[in-house]
RNA sequence: GGCUCCGUAGUUCAAUGGAUAGAAUAAGCGUUUCCUAAACGUUUGAUAUGGGUUCGAUUCCCGUCGGAGCUACCA
């Protein structure tokens, strides 16, 4: 484009092109062309150019990927679910994308640790508690075979049922609706027993602690089969009060005032927002101390880390603005470069989930229809035929979530996005298994190819198709580099996208097993396997594994 | 009320201020004696609206209309 520099060289769009082409065609050898279109000076480089860099890119070990640890740590945080409900759709959103990154930024060379945030602490704990205390005739996850997160979550609407009914209740005695939100029973119960918690009192306590442990195993399960897993778990029943000794040692700096009624704030009108509570009149903290507890504590954990990322939906934007200048009005000069990674929901076509409204799409039954479906595929297709049973499962799951992943991953993170259960997940076109169909492709041929060798192959004339994949894969490290910067996986899938359609139709239109020539068969050879490479790792930084066979 | 984000084919998604706005899906047509047709080729179809800045605007600025979110001593 040769815009900016008419009017530094007072000459018209074509001519400038002309007279640049020309000259760069002169000084460059690897330019063998140019020609001038509407302004635009487009450059033709030689054949012998791409075969060189497609040597070269044979020869790294991770095309694409920086060196290991050659950057400063960063730390990724994600999921962070509440501990009485179960993972929905939302929270797959969450995960593969926080995931995704975590992998994205170790490509590109940075140290990474993946940590989560248990809310274990607070009122929505007791609520499940307490339901279970009075109708939950001591059921367990072994005795009703539910997994615990199920089970606790049961609890949880259990309350909610009860304390919707008592507010009826109340009102239709005459009471306002705020009166009787407030004195509801089992909202009077719920807090009394929160009370009993903090103050340590060992009967709640054993009973939350089992209750927990339910919950987290049911979250271990769903992770694993989501592909997630953390580094370093941080729980906010431990953080809490590290925030408001970090909180009290702010007073003192000047950071934070208290006011006549004993509850703390910071002003932060010079920043362009209001003033904010950080601790109330008695004292305890709220959820922001809990997040300036936890984020000191990890910068202390692991002093080198130059930033955090927050994985967490686009609702707490306002949140997060405001922990950042308080990390950074405490001292805290990372803050600068700690990053929310805001994420849009995830709608239905009925509008959003609510638990209240049964409208959630769980995230377990979700990807179990997945595998499912793809079994549906792939059995109709019969070529999985001959493979075990346990060996088809495996790879019915591998697309499944390819499917899953890939659909929640090549939207733009900050975007709202659509999810149309009855339409489901596609498996043609854009989508996972698509991807990995053109990986197996790559595997197939190579296989067929038995023995071959890695001819040199300067001097030949390159064909489109040919010349197209070479410079696609030549622009690898371009993607991974700008997912990293945006910190956007759809970057990655954009390109693994592209990367398939080329192969496809290089496939299509050239023959590689069935090339008489040795040496283009050699390049050819060669081009399927950095593509397969090149497919099956930009897929691992979503999160999504091949399938050896599909 | 104030603040933030969004509005692109019937539908789901793309496009550092640049060339003829790309894909997928749906609908139609074609391609398997040849490396697996979950593929390939091909036809139809879109920038909400009115201004402005610019050689050039889907992109930046202002207004209108429509959608979402935030604005707690909740988490």
């Amino acid at each position: 484009m040769v815009f900016p520099l008419t009017k530094l060289a007072q000459a018209k769009p074509e001519e400038l092109g002309q007279k640049l082409g020309e000259f760069i065609q002169e000084k460059v050898a690897d330019v063998v062309g140019f020609n001038v279109v509407k302004g635009f000076l487009n450059l033709v480089f030689s054949d012998d150019y791409w075969l060189s860099n497609m040597t070269q890119m044979m020869q790294q070990a991770q095309w694409g990927f920086a060196a290991p640890d050659s950057k400063p740590r960063m730390m990724v945080e994600y999921s962070s679910p509440n501990t009485n409900k179960p993972l929905h759709l939302g929270h797959l959103r969450n995960n593969f994308l926080g995931y995704s990154v975590a992998q994205i930024l170790k490509a590109n060379g940075h140290k990474v640790t993946k940590v989560q945030i248990i809310n274990d602490r607070g009122i929505h704990i007791c609520k499940s508690m307490l339901a279970w205390l009075n109708s939950g005739k001591n059921e367990t996850p072994e005795s009703t075979g539910m997994k615990g997160d199920k089970l606790v979550g049961k609890y949880y609407v259990e309350f909610d049922k009860q304390y919707k009914k008592e507010i009826q209740e109340l009102m239709a005695a005459g009471s306002s609706e705020d009166e009787a939100k407030q004195n509801a029973p089992t909202m009077k119960a719920a807090q009394e027993m929160l009370r009993a918690w903090e103050n340590g009192d060992a009967e709640v306590v054993a009973l939350w602690k089992k209750m927990n442990a339910w919950v987290y195993a049911g979250f271990d399960t769903t992770y694993k089969r989501m592909g997630v897993d953390f580094d370093q778990l941080y729980f906010e029943s431990e953080t809490y009060l590290k925030g408001r000794d970090e909180v009290l040692k702010g007073i003192e700096k000047g950071v934070f005032f208290k006011k006549d009624d004993g509850s703390v704030w910071i002003d932060l009108t010079d920043e362009g927002l209001d003033e904010k509570a950080v601790l109330r009149r008695d004292g305890t903290a709220m959820y922001v101390t809990q997040d300036i507890g936890t984020a000191i504590l990890r910068f202390e954990d692991y002093p080198d880390t130059v930033s955090q990322i927050y994985t967490v939906g686009n609702e707490q934007e306002y949140h997060f603005k405001v922990l950042f200048k308080i990390l950074k009005k405490l001292g805290w000069q990372q803050s600068d470069a700690c990053y929310h990674l805001s994420y849009g929901m995830v709608e239905l076509p009925e509008g959003k989930m609510k638990s209240r409204e049964g409208t959630v799409v769980d995230a377990d039954d979700l990807m179990e229809s997945m595998a499912a479906e793809s079994r549906i595929v792939a059995d109709e297709q019969g070529k999985l035929a001959d493979l075990s049973e346990a060996e088809k499962t495996e790879v019915y799951n591998v697309i499944g979530m390819s499917a899953l992943k890939y659909f929640l991953l090549r939207v733009d993170p900050k975007k709202n996005m659509m999810f149309n259960p009855q339409e489901s997940i596609d498996f043609n076109g854009n989508t996972g298994p698509f991807i990995q169909y053109g990986y197996v492709r790559t595997q197939a041929v190579l296989r067929k190819a038995g023995e071959w060798k890695r001819a040199n192959v300067e001097g030949l004339e390159l064909n489109p198709y040919e010349k197209n994949l070479i410079q696609l894969l030549f622009s690898y490290p371009e993607a991974i580099a700008q997912a990293g910067i945006q910190f956007d996986p759809s970057v990655v899938a954009a390109f693994s996208y592209e990367l398939t359609k080329t192969f496809n139709s290089f496939y299509q239109q050239c023959g590689i097993l069935k090339e008489e020539d040795e040496t283009r068969k050699s390049l050819r050879l060669q081009l399927t396997e950095l593509t397969g490479q090149c497919i099956a790792s930009s897929m691992l930084l979503l999160g999504v594994s091949m399938p050896a066979r599909m």
